[in-house]
DNA sequence: AGGTTAAATCTTTTT
DNA sequence: GATTTAACCT
C-alpha cells in the first residue's frame, strides 16, 4: 500500500480536491484530456488507502476495455492482489452480475441468456408471425429499435399508443408485437440489453435484495455520466441512496449517445438531484497541443444549448490542423496512405495513428487501399467476430447447454450441421411442444413419442442424446475451454465448416475453422484468467463485448474506428475522413438543431483525441450505395478557427451545398448529354445513368466528356470499380486507361 | 410452380 | 452494396 503523499503528489489543486473527496455526492466536470481517468483511478486508490474496503467500491465505465484498463491501473497503484479488488465494470455487465447472484429474489431464473441484437431480430420476426402483423415498411431491426426506445423510457406495451406519438395503424401492431416479444423473451428465459438494466432496477426495488446489495456496495463511481440513460440514472440513484456516496464524472460536450436514449440532462441536473454535491471543474487539457484545442473550442462554441466553457491548453502551440481536399474517395484513401507513410518517415509508430470516420461503411475503400499499400491496420469491430455464422453456431450450442429454454439458439443448431431434421420435422416438434405445453428442447427429448416426425424421428432422438451428453459434461468444475473444444469437435460443426471450405476451395486466412479455433482460444484465455468462471459467465462476457474492446495496443498498426468508438481514447495523430455534409452531420439529422449539436459534439470528440497531429479530409465526390454523387465539405470545417488550420481553400467552402444535378468537374470538361451537339456523334447516355456492360456487369455513369470524335465517360462498376468507356456507340466499349 | 435474375429499396452511431 | 421484392423463364 502506498502513502497518501504519493497518491496526491503530482496532482493539481482541483484534481486533488476530487481525489480526496470521500463522503457525499461529487460531480467532476472533466473536459477532454483533463486527466479524468487518472483522477478516478487515484480516487479509488485514495478511498482504499483511507481504509475503505475495496469490495465496497463500484466503478462504472463505458466499455469493458476502459474497465479492464482502470482495474489494471488501480491494481498497479496499490500493488494489490486480484482477489481484493474493487468492482470495475460497465453498467450492463454489473447488472448482469447482480442478476446472476440475486436474481432469484425477483423470480428470475439466473441461468438466463443475454440476447443480442441478432437474437432480438429473430424473436421479432417470430413475434410478427405469431401476431400475424408485420407493419409495412418496418424491418425487424427497426421494430427492435422502437421496442428498445420504449423500454428505455419504461413504456409498457399497453401504454404505447397513449405515451408515444404514432400513427394509429402502427401503434396497435407495434404494441402487439412488443407484447408478444416480451412474452417470448420470458419463454426463452432470456434478457435483452435493456432488460439487464430494467431487471436490475426491479431487483433494487426489492427490499431484501436491495438491503444485501446496499450493504455490499458503499461507494459508487460513474464515468461518462453524460451518456447515461434514464434507467441508468435511476439505477445510480438507487445504488447510492443509502450512503449518498456517488461520484459522477463526465463532460456534457462529449455526450454523443442521445440516439440511444442517453440524457445529457442527467449530468446537467446533477446539482439539482444532489443539492449538496461538491463540484470540481477540470479544465486544463494535458493531451493536445494548443492549435488543436483552439480549433476544438471554436467548433464547440457553435452549440447554443450549452454551458459556456473552455479547454485550457497546457502544452505548446504545436502543428496546425491540416485540411485535405480530395477529388473522390479513392484520392482520399491515397491521401490517407501518403499521410501514414509521411508519419512513418517522421518516426511515428503506426499504433499512434487513428483513422476516424462517422460511418463504418466508409472504411471499405480505406481497407482496400491500406492492404495494397501494405500498411498494417486494425478495425475496431469487436462485435463483427460474433456475427460470423460459425461463431453464432458454436455459441448457440453452448447457450442451449446452459439454458435449454433458449429456443432461438436451439432452432439455429437443431439442423446445423445438417442432420436430417428439416423444416417439416421442426414444425412437428414445435406443434408437439405447444400442444403439451413444454419447451422445444423437452419435445426433442421426447421424440420417440412424436410419430409425426416420420423418417426424421431417429435423427431427432440422436440429436437429443448428443445434447444431453454435452449437458452432463457441463459440471460446475469443468473447464470452459474443454467443453467448447469437445462440442466443436463432436457436434460435427468443425467437419461441417471444413467441408464447406473445401467445396468453395477458399484459402483465406480467416476460414470458418480458424475462427472456431480462435473462439476456443478465447475460452482458454477466459479459463486462465478466471479459473472459477462458469460457462454461463463466459457466455455473458462474450455477449457484452463492444467494438472498442477489440482494440489491441500491443501490435504496431493503424487503428480504424468510428468516432463513437473513439470516446475515451487518445492518439498522437488522428486522421478524420469524409468530413462532408450528410456524413457529418449525417443526413439523418435533417435540420434538427439538437441532432446537429450532437453531431458537432461527435466531431469535437474526434478532434480532441489527437495529441499532436490532426488531419481532416473531405472529397468532392463520393460513391455511396452504388451511385456517385457530388458532396460538400462539412459545415464543421467552416467552424474551425481559421488561424488554426492549414491547406484550406476557403472558396471551396462557399460553393453551393448541394444540388441534384451532376456537378461537372472543372479539370475534365464534361458535356451535358441532353444538349444536342449537331455535327458531333450522339450520346445516348447521361451521368448518373445505370448501364450494363457485358464484361463488368452493372455500373453507374459518373461523367461524360468529348474526346476527339468520341464521347468518353467513366463508369463506376459495382464490381471492379472505375472504368473508362466509349459512350457514343452501343454496346459500351472499353478503352485503355492508365488506372 | 420453382428457381433464377433483374429491379427496387434502404442505408448511423452501439451496450 | 446488400438485401428484399418483382418478374421472368423453363
Amino acid at each position: 500500500m502506498i502513502a497518501e503523499e504519493e497518491l496526491l503528489a503530482d496532482l493539481t489543486p482541483p484534481q486533488r480536491q476530487a481525489v480526496t473527496h470521500i463522503d457525499g455526492p461529487l460531480l467532476v466536470l472533466a473536459g477532454a484530456g483533463s486527466g479524468k481517468t487518472r483522477v478516478i483511478t487515484r480516487r479509488v486508490g485514495y478511498l482504499i488507502q483511507q481504509g475503505i474496503s475495496p469490495g465496497a467500491i463500484v466503478a462504472i465505465t463505458f466499455t469493458n476495455k476502459a474497465a479492464d484498463e482502470m482495474s489494471r491501473r488501480v491494481g498497479e497503484l496499490l500493488e494489490m492482489k486480484s482477489g481484493s479488488m474493487p468492482m470495475v465494470s460497465t453498467f450492463h455487465s454489473f447488472c448482469a452480475l447482480m442478476l446472476r447472484i440475486y436474481g432469484t429474489a425477483i423470480g428470475l431464473e439466473t441461468n438466463f441468456t443475454i440476447f443480442d441484437t441478432g437474437d432480438t431480430a429473430k424473436l421479432i420476426r417470430n413475434a410478427c408471425g405469431d401476431t400475424g402483423a408485420l407493419p409495412t415498411g418496418l424491418t425487424p431491426a427497426k421494430i427492435g429499435e422502437f421496442i428498445s426506445r420504449a423500454k428505455m423510457q419504461m413504456i409498457k406495451p399497453e401504454e404505447v399508443s397513449s405515451r408515444l406519438e404514432l400513427p394509429q395503424f402502427q401503434a396497435s401492431s407495434l404494441a402487439r408485437i412488443y407484447k408478444r416479444y416480451e412474452e417470448m423473451l420470458l419463454e426463452n428465459r432470456a434478457l435483452d440489453f435493456d432488460d439487464l438494466l430494467l431487471k436490475a432496477l426491479d431487483l433494487l426495488n426489492n427490499d431484501a435484495a436491495r438491503e444485501v446489495i446496499h450493504r455490499r456496495y458503499q461507494y459508487l463511481l460513474i464515468d461518462e455520466y453524460q451518456d447515461t440513460n434514464h434507467v441508468q440514472y435511476l439505477l445510480a440513484k438507487r445504488l447510492s441512496e443509502h450512503t449518498r456516496n456517488i461520484c459522477a464524472t463526465g463532460d456534457p460536450d462529449q455526450s454523443i449517445y442521445g440516439w440511444r436514449g442517453a440524457e445529457i440532462n442527467n449530468i446537467l441536473d446533477f446539482e439539482k438531484d444532489f443539492p449538496d454535491a461538491a463540484v470540481v471543474f477540470l479544465e486544463n487539457n494535458y493531451r493536445s497541443t494548443e492549435y488543436i484545442l483552439t480549433a476544438a473550442n471554436s467548433l464547440i462554441s457553435n452549440n447554443k444549448l450549452r454551458k459556456e466553457k473552455k479547454l485550457l491548453a497546457v502544452l505548446e502551440k504545436g502543428v496546425k490542423i491540416q485540411i485535405h481536399s480530395c477529388d473522390d474517395e479513392n484520392e482520399e484513401a491515397k491521401t490517407l496512405a501518403d499521410l501514414i507513410n509521411q508519419a512513418q518517415k517522421r518516426g511515428s509508430k503506426l499504433k499512434d495513428i487513428a483513422v476516424m470516420c462517422r460511418i463504418n461503411s466508409l472504411f471499405r475503400i480505406v481497407e482496400q487501399t491500406l492492404r495494397t499499400r501494405e500498411i498494417p491496420y486494425q478495425l475496431a469491430r469487436g462485435v463483427s467476430f460474433f456475427q460470423r455464422r460459425e461463431i453464432r453456431d458454436i455459441m448457440s450450442y453452448l447457450r442451449v447447454l446452459v439454458n435449454p429454454a433458449d429456443q432461438v439458439a436451439l432452432e439455429r443448431i437443431v439442423n446445423t450441421p445438417t442432420r436430417g431434421i428439416g423444416a417439416q420435422a421442426q414444425a412437428a416438434l414445435k406443434d408437439f411442444a405447444q400442444q403439451n405445453q413444454i419447451s422445444l428442447y423437452q419435445a426433442i427429448l421426447q421424440a420417440e413419442k412424436i410419430m409425426t416426425l416420420g423418417k426424421s424421428q431417429t435423427n431427432v432422438i440422436r440429436f437429443g442424446e448428443m445434447m444431453e451428453q454435452f449437458r452432463q459434461r457441463l459440471t460446475p468444475t469443468s473447464a470452459t475451454e474443454d467443453i467448447v473444444r469437445h462440442v466443436t469437435d463432436t457436434s460435427g460443426l468443425r467437419t461441417y465448416y471444413k467441408q464447406i471450405a473445401q467445396k468453395e476451395h477458399r484459402t483465406d486466412e480467416l476460414s470458418p475453422e480458424a475462427n472456431l479455433d480462435e473462439f476456443i482460444g478465447m475460452a482458454q484465455k477466459f479459463h486462465q484468467e478466471l479459473p472459477d468462471g462458469s460457462m454461463m459467465d463466459f457466455l455473458s462476457q462474450q455477449s457484452l463485448v463492444s467494438d472498442t474492446d477489440a482494440i489491441n495496443n500491443q501490435t504496431d498498426c493503424v487503428t480504424l474506428l468510428t468516432m463513437h468508438a473513439a470516446k475515451g481514447l487518445e492518439f498522437e495523430q488522428v486522421i478524420i475522413l469524409a468530413a462532408e455534409e450528410d456524413i457529418i452531420p449525417h443526413m439523418f439529422c435533417s435540420g434538427d438543431e439538437r441532432k446537429i449539436e450532437e453531431e458537432r459534439r461527435l466531431f469535437f470528440v474526434a478532434m480532441t483525441r489527437a495529441k499532436k497531429f490532426l488531419n481532416i479530409c473531405y472529397a468532392h465526390h463520393r460513391a455511396t450505395r452504388g451511385s456517385y454523387r457530388p458532396t460538400a465539405p462539412s459545415r464543421f470545417i467552416k467552424e474551425l478557427d481559421p488561424q488554426t488550420v492549414e491547406g484550406l481553400d476557403v472558396t471551396e467552402l462557399s460553393k453551393p451545398v448541394r444540388t441534384n444535378q451532376f456537378i461537372i468537374s472543372p479539370r475534365k470538361p464534361a458535356v451535358e448529354a441532353s444538349v444536342p451537339t449537331p455535327a458531333k456523334p450522339r450520346c445516348q447516355y447521361r451521368p448518373g445513368q445505370r448501364v450494363y456492360h457485358e464484361k463488368f456487369g452493372y455500373g453507374v455513369i459518373q461523367e461524360i466528356y468529348l474526346s476527339g470524335a468520341n464521347y468518353l465517360g467513366t463508369v463506376n462498376f459495382h464490381t471492379g470499380g472505375l472504368k473508362k468507356l466509349v459512350l457514343n456507340i452501343a454496346p459500351l466499349q472499353t478503352v485503355k486507361t492508365d488506372q
